[in-house]
DNA sequence: TTGTAGGCGTTATCAA
DNA sequence: TTGATAACGCCTACAA
């Protein structure tokens, strides 16, 4: 491997010269500079990075933990995350270092400190926030720079992103009371959540918002699985008098609702009707194609690394919450 | 941030001592070995890693580009190779770093140079390889141990794995012939690809050893989307003597498949019969739900990180070449 | 404009 | 069984 000595051997400099020339400081003869470049580019030098960070103290490196649980790590959503954190990282000149750990696991706490303890990793991204989070407790109290999706309710004041879940929720419960809706059912995701918290308490505020009563018979659990959207779908269309919407905290969710009406034979999109939440790509292409509040997830991403690489930088940030809107997207899933 | 010194200096013991203790060395007294463990836990220590990274010239940590071509990193297969990468990967002590990049462009080979020449990865994951692939060369030019999903015509010599597509395609065109189809067309993806060639290939030993012959009007390009998957149907299925059934390079592929004739109003599953290939969640749930060889996307990503980390820590490798079968699930879109 | 030298936190060699 | 010490490769105050 060569180092940064090769290069000034080579060109009978000391290493202090190579170094500023090629960290673009100002005083280096142009000349010079433009020498050093070159050989260091012939002679295929790259500054060593552990080296550089253990001098830096920093990694440029940005550290992300994909929240998989077995059943739902193939979700879609966080495909389109991960590349739009790498995406601005790259564009940024970071890292991203990425792992999966069940959340709350042992293993997700050790990656934690493997990783901050250990300098790893300059900040971290999170997402799925648990309404309480111990992660915000953990990386606030050693002073780790972070971001997330979603805020905890810990009460420790970071950036972070979030979706304007409520004006979505509003209009989409419009929209179907507009179509004649009236018993609108709600799946949602694990109680602990962040996202469940305000999903649900979308749900009701659209709900409110269009005069209706809120029925908690119509309110079911689920895990953000096709799964328990389907189990919670039979459940509702076997009530007595069931409901002629249904919403979920996501188009996953929703898609299981939509197998789960098949299979009963119910065609929907009419006298029954279903609608998700995230956008995926595959909502356009279920039968029907769903009606969805979409996200805009590429975006949050690279909103995400920006404002967590404006921290590290010591950036002046503009904004330190950001809101993004949710658009409603009809399909014939409540419009046929 | 407490370092080694600190936890030595509490102790009143050498630095020696306790990196010894620490990493299980057998000549430290048991009851010092105790005691260091017990005070580090409690000082919160943990090795910096970058100061390690620089004496050991190891940094644990695997590398893989994300083939993002801007279209198609929603490809769902991604999510799950990425779970398993990282889920072996943190039972291993590794790390895994991953960056998105279009193949091919400017941005990755910018990346390869960080990483591999700074040392940032001890060694790389690849899939998704061309026929011939740089990425190969280079890495192995450069002595830096990769492992990958397919192997590319470069005539280097390193562990992969691969899938049996050819058993694969050849059972596949097997059933398909005994629900009586003879002008079976098949959808492919980039040339440039090594799974282009081998999906072909399986295709074209399909037919011959279910006796068929091959036409060339029934082979269509595609590029893995959806879009091109229903492209390339609909010009299919205008010919005069459209083929009925249709094969396809990937799920998404079939999806589009589904789509064109769903919108041509063609019923799937008897007149005409589709088939995709890698076995994607939603493979299940497409209406009618789609035939398909499901490759095990989580082992093959096992397998690759068990093999780099054995070549790594320089254990001894069982097999430099994995080869795992492709699973024929026969559903509704071939079978109804 | 360039060079000298110290140190970032570890691990490993050698001596005690 | 333990300790002193020299690297690993880079960056940066300071000196020239």
């Amino acid at each position: 491997m060569t180092t940064i000595r090769d290069v000034a051997k080579r060109l009978s400099l000391s290493i202090t010269t190579i170094s500023r020339a090629l960290d673009g400081y100002g005083d280096v003869a142009e000349g010079t500079r433009k020498l050093v470049e070159q050989t260091a580019r012939e002679m295929g030098y790259a500054p060593n990075r552990a080296a550089r960070q253990l001098r830096r103290k920093r990694t440029d490196t940005l550290g992300y933990i994909l929240p998989a649980s077995e059943s739902q790590f193939a979700d879609p959503f966080f495909s389109e995350f991960i590349a739009g954190l790498g995406d601005q990282a790259a564009t940024e000149n970071f890292d991203l270092l990425v792992l999966t750990a069940a959340p709350g696991s042992e293993a997700e706490k050790g990656l934690f400190q493997r990783w901050v303890q250990g300098r790893k990793v300059d900040g971290m991204v999170l997402n799925r926030m648990r309404l309480y989070d111990w992660r915000v407790q953990y990386l606030s109290g050693q002073g780790l720079p972070f971001v997330s999706l979603e805020k905890s309710l810990d009460g420790v004041d970071h950036p972070y992103v979030e979706v304007d879940v409520r004006a979505g929720f509003v209009a989409l419960i419009q929209h179907l009371v507009e179509r004649g809706h009236r018993r609108i059912a709600y799946i949602g995701a694990g109680r602990e959540l962040k996202i469940q918290s305000d999903r649900f308490a979308g749900y009701g505020a659209g709900m409110v918002s269009a005069g209706l009563e809120l029925e908690p018979r119509l309110v079911c659990d689920g895990d953000l699985s096709r799964q328990s959207g389907y189990q919670a779908t039979r459940k509702l269309l076997a009530m007595k008098n069931p409901p002629t919407a249904i919403t979920c905290a996501n188009d996953l969710t929703a898609i299981g609702a939509l197998e789960a009406a098949h299979d009963l034979s119910q065609e929907v999109g009419r006298g029954l009707v279903v609608a998700g939440f995230d956008g995926i790509e595959e909502s356009q292409h279920t039968q029907p194609p769903l009606t969805t509040l979409k996200q805009p997830v590429y975006e949050i991403a690279q909103h995400l690394v920006r404002m967590l690489v404006a921290m590290l930088l010591e950036q002046p940030l503009p904004e330190r919450r950001v809101q993004l809107q949710a658009e409603l997207l009809v399909r014939q899933s409540t419009n046929s």
